[in-house]
DNA sequence: ACCGAGGATTTGAACGATCAAACGCGAGTT
DNA sequence: AACTCGCGTTTGATCGTTCAAATCCTCGGT
């Protein structure tokens, strides 16, 4: 049971200031056609009552609701969600700036593409902002098809472009730790991968071949599943065939510690035998005994650009075109695991 | 620009089954007091049409929108941000069962009550749910006052109960650690803490204390500030120091990190010459190199009781009294760091 | 003194749903 | 035959805001 108070309504401030409805509406929304003396007694009265406008009310008659829709993904066991709080957190900040809020929602179906659908035919949302994007999402086709604006945190990787979008530039993440490890003198250096086929995964080995090409070192890549585990057989694999790298460029930071754990087993001292490198400066790299080099995504960046992208999709006034496509760079966090 | 096309409503769908709107509300609200063939009827209609009720509209008439508030914070930059996103998850998926939705903000100045104050005037919400929750919290009195429905995940640990709440049992999470390691044949068991008045760290030492008199071990308690440097500190103390502890029993994962970075620096190895126990078992505890002991919190189920308890209160039919007090039990996750 | 222009302000309608009360109608009662 | 009862259905009002159009008012021009 909420409070019971009626609140203040606009007909009610109206009655306060000596003026109707709409001129209180007006100096809200459009404060140069209300007439200086008349505006001040209005805004005085607002402040008396202490009145805001009934967003829902708002909403009805203006037929866009303010809202944006967000899917939260339920984290998987063992996984170390590294940075999609902080993306919720700078888009939810950057939202209020222009009063939106987010709306968060889950997925029970395989795609989720159900509630979309419920999300919009109950006109709860105005857009929607994508996370967690996979290769061959269906969501931007659906969403495109319907003409229902989104912007999508992660590219597609698949055909044509749909829909504006923001990413992190994973290859020339990549390519700077491959470059920083050769600086501090390793030639040897192995990337540990992802199977073909994830649009990240590839990015990220782009970036690895591009630099070897420039620095004439010879690409030596190993693929492994998903998980600490077949990262660190892979790892363990590396270490102990001939020719072992002095350095490996890995493509998360989960395998990374794989990585880590394989040469620690050996006796072999991290960044001073074999330097490792990471990707998404999850939280626990900072951590004692692990202290890892990875790359760090412009997170809070890509959350509020994000925002901004699709704000100006919406119309929003005061949100000038931002453009469809955000290639950021991110930045290299360097840690023992490559000080030699 | 959203997709211009107005979707279907009531009025439409009521003209499509040759009824009146309200016959159509009543189908939805209310279905047994339609006659069963004119129902059918109206379902086909709604089916064909793919109507969905416009919740903006439904939100204007009924006084409640239907969503829940729920204030996320930036994460501190070093900290590992153990449970939220899973109790976020949990609450809103537990949400969405009774057609609600989180709707998501952030707070810009200290307490953040002026964003509260905000929703509420805008009547975005229909109640809180509290996180984050500190000694002295103000929010609970503040909403309480205001007769605003809300749910606390955490104790508030000053004074008499305010509102509903959800909370895990830390005292018993820690008692239980200090089980554990007694069972292993410990008997010098130190604990390590923050500094006293912290609602959550206070509740687990008593744990600790309880258990020692229990055991008959005299308790040796050290206090640290937050962070992972105070922590290593700490236990770099106690290991060096006169009669040193076989097993540390730690407060918070942080600084069971740091304990068993001072561990390993000693040359001394976790679990076998040391045991350390943890508690939030943070993503982290399971990595290679670190395999933490560590009390975990039963989160999902705290966000699902939270939500119950919420909408309970809410008034929400079909959600029974689940009570106004809730004590969750912690679990202990035992890893390498307790296997001699 | 009249008229038109233009800005400030007000009025009525609408957004799409639900609430409260009225209505129509057949069955049962007197 | 008139009257009541109850069920199923419909009608009008309403939630609080904004849109579109009407109205009021002042002022300058002829």
């Amino acid at each position: 049971m909420a409070g019971g108070q009626h609140g203040p309504t606009l007909a009610s401030v109206a009655a306060a200031a000596g003026v109707s409805r709409q001129t209180v509406s007006n100096v809200l929304n459009a404060p140069d056609r209300v007439a200086p003396d008349t505006r001040a007694r209005v805004e005085a009265a607002i402040k008396a009552l202490n009145y805001r406008p009934h967003r829902v009310a708002r909403s009805l008659r203006t037929q866009a609701s303010r809202m944006l829709g967000y899917r939260v993904r339920p984290t998987p066991p063992g996984e170390l969600n590294p940075v999609l709080d902080r993306f919720v957190h700078a888009v939810t900040d950057a939202a209020a700036e222009h009063g939106f809020h987010l709306l968060l929602f889950t997925a029970d179906d395989d795609d989720g593409l159900a509630q979309y659908a419920e999300l919009l035919g109950q006109r709860a949302v105005d857009g929607f902002i994508l996370a967690d994007t996979v290769v061959g999402d269906p969501r931007h086709r659906w969403l495109a098809e319907r003409d229902v604006p989104f912007v999508s945190f992660g590219r597609t990787w698949q055909g044509e472009e749909v829909g504006p979008w923001v990413d992190v530039d994973g290859a020339t993440g990549t390519a700077e730790a491959v470059e920083h490890v050769y600086a501090l003198g390793h030639r040897r250096i192995a990337y540990l991968g992802w199977p073909e086929g994830s649009g990240v995964g590839d990015d990220r080995l782009s970036g690895y071949q591009a630099a070897c090409q420039r620095l004439g070192l010879t690409p030596r890549v190993v693929r492994a599943e998903q998980g600490m585990a077949p990262g660190h057989a892979r790892a363990a694999e590396l270490l102990d065939g001939p020719e072992p790298p002095t350095a490996i460029v890995c493509v998360s930071d989960v395998f990374a510690y794989g990585a880590l754990r394989a040469i620690a087993e050996r006796g072999l001292r991290p960044g001073h035998d074999v330097a490792v490198v990471g990707f998404d400066d999850t939280p626990a790299a900072g951590l004692p005994g692990i202290e890892l080099t990875s790359v760090a995504q412009p997170i809070e960046q890509a959350g509020r650009t994000a925002v901004r992208v699709l704000l100006h999709a919406l119309g929003v006034p005061g949100v000038p075109d931002p453009g469809r496509a955000h290639l950021l760079r991110p930045t290299l966090t360097v840690r023992a695991s490559t000080s030699p």
